[in-house]
Order: structure tokens, then sequence, then C-alpha cells
DNA sequence: CTTGTTTTATGATTTAAGTCATAAAATGAA
DNA sequence: TTCATTTTATGACTTAAATCATAAAACAAG
């Protein structure tokens, strides 16, 4: 996250998108640092069949797309707005020179790119395990450590639908649902009426 | 990649891996950065039955292991040299001093880490579609672009063995050889004496 | 308040990849 | 050159998750 006031300086601008607007496509060419003040935005892709697999959810204050802003690449992915969302948008020119004249701000950039690498990894294993139970649950835990579920008296609410774990896990609905019912059996999970808990 | 003089004035020393030497272990602190000058490399983790799956192989002035570095987590995958190699060392306090003082080197970071990211993206994505041919087919068509892979009359040669295209995408060793053979009924690939060509 | 859509839910069935067994080539080490 | 190990290969069988069908509850929009 690098602070408004700064992007604003480098001339950012602030744009509004509603709910299941695209903010950027696949395949096309990136051409904006676009940081979130408002909202949730997500990236994702769709298979040949229309299936969609999620590659991350994004709230306020964090970035994304960088990465092929920084290759010159095509996006992997598409970012949609998921609600209602604020976004502030800086011409790729003016964030390089940002950054070159910001040497801090390399320093939160690699940060950032390197957690969300951290993620992937281990996801990737995760994923490749096949173990429904394994997938769900650390896609969980590392949502309480990087999203922003809030704890209450039963726990971490989980504010993720059964399907966004599925396109998030790469597995289906119903064994989402089947997953998650199986881990409040063995007390890894609550469910209260029909909110997950954790 | 960090030019090898600029490393070791800052204090970088060589060290060398047989084959099969464990370069650092899953759920240890990172303290070096590690740059390859010669060999290979590969991340890997293990999950509780044994099963291997292999986060990335990385060859001759590749860096690796650099996430947790800078975020001083726990390595979330073990590095085990697959041949003979020698690798520069920069302890950690050396290398932030490296960063800071040459503005340039960021950028090369965030270009590193922003390519890694992508990869991991794209085979993310491709994993959780569960066709064997589609992730096997882009790891090969990545490990083109990527890895050191020669190309020849028949086209580009597949180094990796069936067992880590394996290990790479999450399927089993039969599975593989069976996609292969699917993929060259198909006219996609090439086997020739057991040797896969795209 | 009604209606359409999304989310959660469950049972029955299918299927693709995993598992198991076994072996021949290829490779590498002694 | 021989022997052990790794890699590639194939067939038979099993199984876990996907698929299909169907529905109730919850939610959102008009």
């Amino acid at each position: 996250m690098i602070a408004a006031e700064l992007l604003e300086k480098y001339g950012a601008v602030k744009k509004f998108f509603s709910k299941n607007d695209i903010v950027f496509e696949e395949r096309s060419l990136p051409a904006y640092y676009y940081q979130i003040i408002s909202g949730e935005i997500k990236m994702s892709n769709y298979n040949d069949d229309g299936r969609e697999f999620i590659q991350g959810i994004f709230y306020k204050e964090q970035s994304f797309g960088e990465p092929p802003l920084f290759l010159n690449q095509n996006y992997p992915a598409n970012a949609i707005a998921v609600e209602d969302s604020e976004i502030l948008l800086l011409p790729k020119n003016s964030f390089m020179k940002l950054l070159e004249e910001n040497a801090a701000v390399s320093l939160k950039i690699i940060q950032n790119l390197a957690q969300r690498l951290y993620y992937k990894s281990v996801m990737a294993a995760e994923m490749s395990t096949q173990e429904p139970e394994h997938r769900v649950l650390k896609l969980i835990d590392h949502g309480i450590a990087y999203f922003n579920f809030k704890k209450d008296e039963n726990g971490y609410l989980i504010t993720f639908t059964r399907q966004q774990i599925g396109d998030l896990t790469g597995l289906r609905v119903e064994t989402v649902i089947r997953t998650i019912k199986a881990l409040e059996k063995k007390g890894i999970l609550k469910i209260i009426n029909r909110k997950v808990y954790r």
C-alpha cells in the first residue's frame, strides 16, 4: 500500500466501479497501477468451459495487477468489482517515476509481491495434495491472517461463500459444502446458521 | 539476477553443494540471499504422506528463496541441489544494505518476483481446471520460455523427467506418461526414443 | 410484500485420475 | 562389465470428487 497523497501527487485519479464492473480483462495490456480505496475486487480466470478460478480477492488499501505491469505482459486474469468500489489509478509512466523518486516505496512493493508469492506457494502445494479438507482449511487460515475476517464470540467469521471457497481452491461447491460439514463434525470449524466460524 | 561482482563486494561467499544436498529446509528462518553460479536447485514440499510438490526449479544466475527473506517468515518449502551446484550466499543484512545503496537492483528484484508470481498465477489456474493435458502443456510451454530447454531439429527438448512434470503439476507419474502419449497421438508433442519434444 | 436470484443443502450416479502390480529400458556407480 | 537404481511403460482395479438433479432457505430488488 502506497500513501494515497503520494499517489495523487503523481497524478493518480479516483475512479468508481459499480458491482460487477470489469476493471481490466484477461489478455489486455496493463496501463495503470491500481490501489483500492474502498470496496472489493476479485481477480479470476475462466477456463474453456466457463469454470472460474479466483486468483485472489483484494480489499481497501490493497493494490493488484502489478506483475504484468512490471513485465509488460498481458494480464493473466480478469479483475472485477465484487461490490461497488473506489480505486486509485496511476498511469504506468507516472508510477515508475514515483518508484524511482521514492526508494522506500520499492521495498513496500517487494514485500507485497513477496507476500503474494508466499500465499501462492503455500496454496499451490496444498492444492496439489488434492485433499479437500486441507485445501479449505489452508485457505481459511490464510484468510484469517490476510483478509479482513472479524473475530467475535464464536471465533473468526469466514465471509467467503462456499462458491468462492470452491473457486479459490479448485473444488466444486458441493464438495466444499460437504467438506465444511465434515470439518464441523471433527470440531475444526463451527457452522452457526449457515455461517462458517473458525 | 544481481551481478556477481556486486554481491561479492557486499560480502557474498561462494558455497558448494553436492547433488541432493539441502540448501535450506522448510520451516527454518531465512538468513541469506541465494544466487546460483552453476548447477540446479529445486524447491519443493513434502506432504504428510511423503508426496512431493515441486514449487520451482532454478538454474544458473537465478536467485531463489527471497520471499520469506523479505517477510521474516519461515521457508514454506525445502531447497535441494538436483545436481552439484555452486551458490553465492549473501547474509540478509548485507543484502538489505546492497538494496538500499543500489536503487536499480530493487527494480530487478521486483521484476523477478513479478515473473514468478505470474508463473504461479498461470499454473494455479491451470492446475485447478483439472485437465492433465492442459496442465502438462502449460508447464512445458512455460519451461520453454523460462527454463533452459534447447531447440534442435525435432523442436524443443523437454529436459524434465515424467516424475518431475508430475511433481510440478500435481499429477502422478503414470498419469503424466499417459497424458504425454495422448498429446503425442494428437500431434502436439513428439516422443523420440522416450525423450519429449515440443 | 412479492418475486427472482443466490446460497446452502443432500442424494444418486458417473468418471477420470489415482493406485497397485509388474516389467523392460536406460542410466549410473562400483 | 555387472548390478542397482531410476525412468518409462502398461494393464486392471478402486475411489474420491465431479456431475446431475432437485429443493429449501436466505437475500436482494422492485
